[in-house]
Formats: C-alpha cells, sequence, structure tokens
DNA sequence: GCGCGGGCTTGACGGAGGTCAAGGCATGGC
DNA sequence: GCCATGCCTTGACCTCCGTCAAGCCCGCGC
C-alpha cells in the first residue's frame, strides 16, 4: 500500500477513561467500543491502525499482483477497483465510499487480486491484517466483526450479474450510491458523481453511450435531474420501482 | 439446515495415534491436519461436524431466511444456489461440487440470503458456525482458513459479470467445471452435468435457447461431444482459447 | 483570448441474443 | 403399450444495446 512516507500515527479522537474512540468512519470501531475488552486490547488495536493518505485522483493505493498485508477503511474519497481482462479492457468491480472496506478479497491468495485507484482526494484507515487476525484471537467481537465483513462481500457483485435493462441497472446503482451516502450521513438525494461516466459504464457493463442515453431518459421521465456530475433524485420512489427488480430487497 | 433426523455423528476415517482424519473432502482437513494442535484441539473439532444427508433431486438444503447456525462442505452430488428475483425468476448464483463450502454468505446477516437445492443425491458435512468460531479462537490456523475460504468467494461470480459473447461464457464455464472436477479427482475430460440447460441459462444469464445453440455451435467446432447431460471436451485448449477472456489466468 | 483535449452527448446502423412457437425425444405412471 | 410430462432443440422474428462517427462543451495551459 504505497509509499511509506506519509504515514502519521493514528490518534484516537478522545481517550474518556474507559473507552477508546477511533475515528468515526473506521468500520471496526463498532466491534471495539462497549463491549467491556480491557484498555490493552483496545491499545493493540488501536496499535496496529494508521492513517495514510491523501491520495489524488488517478494515484494507485494498490495494484494486481501486490502483496498484501494490510485492509484498509476509506476515511474520505471514492476508490474505485478494477481490472483489466485479457484484451486490456478496464472492468470495474466496485466504487468504495468512506466506511466502506477494501483489500478483504486479497486475503486468500496474499495478494491483491485487483488495482485501485483513488477518483478523488482519498483518505485511508490501514490495518496491518495478521496482527488484526491474532488480535482476533484474543477479542471475539472483533473476529466475528471480521467474519461479517468477509461475509458481506461475498455476492456484492450481484447488482451487476443479473440480466437487465439497462435502465434498471443504473437505477439500482444510483439507488445503491443515494442509500450508502444516506447511511453516512450526506445526502440522498443530491449526489456528486466522483466518477466518469465510462466508469460507470465499465462497471454497469454498458457502452458510456448507453450510459449517456440512460441518464437523459431517466431525466425526461423525471426521476433525476443531471448536471455533469451533480445528479439529483427528484422521485426517489419512482427510481426504486425501477431498481426493485435488481435490488430485491 | 432442515430435517433433524438424520444426523449420524460424524466418523473420523482413522485416529491413528498423533493425528485424526477427517472424510477427505472436509474443507477444513487441511487446516487441522499437521499443524501441530493438541489431540484434544482435534477432537473438539471433530465434535461440531455431523455429516447429514443424503438430500435427494429437488430436496432443499436451506431456504432463503432461514436462521444460519452452519456452513457445509459438499461431500458428494451437487448443490445449486439460487435466489428469485422480484418477479419469480430464478436466479442461480453457483453449482457446488465435492469439497466446496456453502452458507459463507450468510454469516453477515445470521440468515441464508439464498435457497440451496440438491442436483442428485447430495451428502455434506455440516459445521457449526458458532462453535467453529470460538474454536477458532484456539486454533489460529483454522481462523485463517475460514478467512481465507470467506475471502476466496469474494468475487467468484466474476465469472457470469463480464459482459462477453454467449460463447465465451459456455467456454468459461465448462472449462471452470472441468478444472473444479480434475481438482478432485474426477476426468477432467468427461463430465456428467447434473444440472438442466435451464440450470446453466439462468447461472450464465443466458436464454435456455441460446445454450443450446451455443453447445451445438462448441460441438461443431470439435471442441466438445454432447449427448443429453454426457459432455466430452474434446479440444481443451480449444475450449481454454475461448474462455481465456473471461477466466483471465 | 485562443486552441487543445478529455469527457460527454447525439444519431444512424447492425448484430448478438432474447422471445415466441412448434416439434422431437426420452422417461415414468397407469 | 400408451400417453403425459418435462427437457431439449430448431427456426423465424425482433429488440435492445453496442459500435462507429461526428459534434459539443467545459476547463486548462499558453
Amino acid at each position: 500500500m504505497s509509499p511509506t512516507g506519509r504515514r502519521p500515527r493514528h490518534n484516537p479522537i478522545a481517550d474518556d477513561g474507559d473507552q477508546l474512540r477511533f475515528c468515526s468512519t473506521c468500520a471496526f470501531s463498532d466491534a471495539c467500543l462497549s463491549q467491556g475488552y480491557s484498555k490493552s486490547d483496545l491499545m493493540d488495536l488501536h496499535v496496529l491502525v494508521e492513517h495514510v493518505g491523501p491520495y489524488h485522483e488517478g494515484e494507485h493505493i494498490f495494484r494486481e499482483g501486490d502483496e498484501f498485508n494490510a485492509i484498509a477503511a476509506v476515511r474520505a474519497g471514492t476508490v474505485k477497483t478494477y481490472v483489466l481482462d485479457a484484451s486490456g479492457q478496464e472492468q470495474v468491480l466496485g466504487f468504495h465510499l468512506p466506511g466502506e472496506i477494501i483489500g478483504l478479497n486479497a486475503i486468500s491468495e496474499s495478494r491483491y487480486p485487483c488495482n485501485a485507484v483513488a477518483l478523488d482526494t482519498v483518505m485511508l484507515c490501514r490495518f496491518s491484517f495478521p496482527k488484526m487476525a491474532l488480535l482476533a484471537t484474543r477479542m471475539p467481537g472483533l473476529q466475528a466483526q471480521l467474519f461479517r465483513l468477509l461475509s458481506q462481500d461475498i455476492g456484492k457483485a450481484a447488482l451487476l450479474a443479473g440480466d437487465y435493462s439497462a435502465d434498471q441497472r443504473m437505477a439500482a446503482f444510483l439507488v445503491a450510491l443515494s442509500r450508502r451516502f444516506a447511511q453516512r450521513g450526506f445526502s440522498a438525494t443530491r449526489l456528486h458523481l466522483t466518477m466518469t461516466r465510462t466508469d460507470m459504464a465499465n462497471y454497469l457493463r454498458l457502452a458510456p453511450e448507453t450510459v449517456s442515453r440512460v441518464l437523459r431518459r431517466l431525466q425526461e421521465d423525471g426521476r433525476i435531474r443531471v448536471d455533469r456530475r451533480e445528479l439529483e433524485i427528484t422521485d426517489p420512489a419512482g427510481l426504486e420501482d425501477l431498481a426493485r427488480a435488481v435490488l430485491r430487497s
């Protein structure tokens, strides 16, 4: 996980007696807080975390084949993961927003099986995985959290797996984005798209031209308003209707 | 994991002094053997395993929404996992052959997120997950094995995610099947397909008619010979050529 | 300001594969 | 045996989306 120069030590936000608090976006804070662990356990967890960044637009966080030793939580910005297929065509695997974890798919091979690149200015929370696994043997809550995170990621690709229409896929993508933003306290209706149309197309397995046409169609139907990278969901219910088949929730 | 009637105790195949051996298809045998664990640890692992089955063709092993408490290794037969989308259309998530694990995607929600059904006569090795997780805190090798298994499953859906031609998808499917069979000591060139054309179609996101046509095309090109459910790969290299773009290996 | 370039949009066209309909062919029940 | 049923195949048609080509627009550097 590239340049070693910029790795300030992780600082707890507060140390109020019994509880250490971690930066609010660290996905493991839930697992660590209010579970009655000893302060020394929490200090151990604390020690294996480091904040890294900023990574700037276009900068790679890791590349396919790199040796794996850490997973990371996105603290700020958007990370795109992708692979290149046999013909050099880019296949976007996902976009990772603040609070989401990258690198979980690298555990089994001890190498990253994909590339990760910053779409804007990205800050990460980096966790040494070996140390974390070791610590997890002493903290069942942490182990359970890791199992849960890994399990969650299985079948995430389901969104793009089904054979749905271009409109349904796009609607599902936007609804999912909106929900993920909302979950982190951002607006659910006004989104800033950090990725290009081509990125969206590669993710949704569409042609960039189709993405363009679909967005226009959705706008003409009054479901969204889109201006360059700014997107407003004007009819959330309508959009969810379209997305329902894909998201099946 | 259905009827409680038929759960014979798991019997070790051999107890040759220091090492307990489990049925050869149990995916955890590797993690348990030759890692210098105490016999009592191995006995603990042994106790949380039970052989279940047989499940007969069409019988469900679990259904979407069922409470999760165990993962299972396929010992014999083929298990199909699937979901029904909003319109009731079946989406096949995967086919699980002997030696492969089902249920890993249920951990995060404590419920199975999909259905699992036997395509022929199926025997399983069932592992209580809570007990296994507990034991994993004492056996780092077991914990690591679980992390690896979970990580492996992330992005398994990649096969069907890309936008490849029907021929490429089918070729990739057959090559992958062949490799998985070979890995378990079965023939790599003569396969018995346990699933219907419709199942294959639902998995590959094609129409059943297209599956039929593609198989004919592959046969006309001399890459395979197919008769009902029996399939022979007559030109492995040619088939792999076609599959290369999808499998990117 | 001006030109350049990348990202985005729009239109015209074609093809891969979905859909519909019909028919073949094994298996199983009676 | 005989029919019913489910699975598979084949053909004809059509549609959605990819491809190609052209042009637009905004931002940036000079």
